[in-house]
RNA sequence: UGGGGUGUAGCCAAGCGGUAAGGCACCGGAUUUUGAUUCCGGCAUUCCCAGGUUCGAAUCCUGGCACCCCAG
């Protein structure tokens, strides 16, 4: 029997949110599309990414037979989620805005905007699964252990898991891409958008260098040689390598430069040689800021599984809550460029339990 | 202005008469809903300059020039 619930689709004109609205069109449900612009074009002659996203999410809402509607989250995106940003740059770490976009917009202001339209739940193109047991809803990994984006939404609760959809994490990517075609959608073959969500792909550097003020100072070895000069300590992230500009030297071996740290007080970046340098790796970390997608923590010590960055293979550690919803993790093996500002993500096999911010490393 | 040494791509660096290794950096692409990482590709018709020897020179010879070191 047809479930003629009300659902709004977040569709971003890629392929993924295309599928989710045909899937739930196909469920029977009474869909609708929504497409947001959150970020207004800063100049950056010529590419006019958003403006071809609206052209194809209009397509796909023509080719499913659904409305779709245009709104403008741009100034919740500023408050929300850019702020904070550029505040996380400032204090020397490395935020990951997606996190908090899903958080603050589209978790948020865009669920918000759909319940008060009288809309039973959201959907988004996101590959991850919600399974309710019991009345208590799961936030489950992506079936396709490659696409698998459960890491940028640890911030889900209850209440967005109540009336959130995920049709796409239930398939392959590469059956997303088929489904598209089959039924004519013209994102069939888009490539997959990157970059920071709804702002897109740019030249970091030269991006951030329009927001923050950029103040030079000395590239260090952890033992003090001096090696070169930085641009500004917001550029530069733990275990980058690409950008140093560090060429041969008599002094050292051939292999390559990465940063392995940042003092903040004396505008030094620490950079030592080699991919896999001590100075790199860590055995566990502090979080805060910590979430549960059960909205409470769970008791005691635990011994579960947990990412530090996106994509990156399960590790296994032990967790302790600390005061002030704070933690410690402690990992079985030593884990490279764990960076303050990023998430780290904790698992139960498939179930995402939550994360938090990483404040340090030891 | 005595002695010694060195000058090969942005940087480090092989080469020692047979037609310019490699690494770093940089650029481009792939991967990627953050930032990174990783992967693939590109990157000296030319070896400080000018002559000469030779079938053929970055490699030998001559003369310059530049830099470094030790003496005085």
């Amino acid at each position: 029997m047809p479930d003629n619930r009300r659902i709004i689709v977040g569709l971003s004109g890629g392929v993924d949110s295309s599928v989710a609205a045909l899937l739930l069109k196909q469920q029977g449900y009474a869909v609708e599309g929504l497409f947001m612009k959150n970020w207004e074009e800063d100049d950056r002659a010529g590419y006019c990414g958003a403006a071809e996203d609206l052209k194809d999410a209009r397509s796909v809402a023509a080719s499913l037979g659904i409305p779709l509607q245009a709104v403008n989250f741009a100034t919740e995106y500023w408050d929300g989620v850019f702020t904070h940003f550029l505040e996380e740059y400032k204090a020397g770490r490395t935020p990951n805005p997606d996190v908090l976009c899903n958080r603050e917009i589209k978790f948020k202001a865009f669920l918000d905007y759909a319940l008060d339209h009288g809309a039973e739940a959201i959907a988004t193109g996101h590959y991850a699964r919600v399974r309710c047991v019991e009345g208590n809803y799961q936030l489950l990994k992506g079936l396709d252990p490659g696409k698998d984006q459960s890491y940028f939404l640890y911030t889900l609760g209850q209440k967005q898991l109540r009336h959130s959809l995920f049709p796409v994490g239930e398939l392959q990517k590469s059956e997303v891409r088929r489904l598209a075609e089959e039924h004519g959608l013209v994102t069939f073959d888009k490539k997959d958008s990157t970059g920071i969500c709804f702002i897109g792909e740019r030249r970091f550097k030269e991006f951030l260098s329009r927001f923050l003020p950029a103040q030079p100072g000395e590239m260090r070895t952890p033992e003090g040689t001096l090696i070169g000069q930085h641009d500004g300590l917001m550029y530069y992230t733990l275990g980058q390598r690409q950008g140093l500009g560090i060429g041969g030297r008599q002094d050292s071996s051939d292999e390559p430069w990465y940063v392995v740290g940042k003092e903040l007080e004396n505008n030094i970046l620490l950079v030592a040689q080699g991919h896999d340098h001590p100075a790199l790796f860590s055995w566990g970390l502090i979080a805060n800021q910590l979430h549960w997608v059960q909205d409470h923590a769970p008791g005691g010590a635990l011994a579960c599984k947990a990412k530090t960055r996106y994509r990156q293979p399960d590790q296994t550690c032990t967790l302790e809550r600390l005061e002030g919803g704070r933690c410690r993790v402690s990992f079985e093996q030593p884990q490279r460029a764990v960076t303050p500002g990023q998430s780290v993500v904790f698992y139960d096999g498939e179930i995402c339990l939550g994360g938090g911010i990483i404040e340090s490393t030891f």
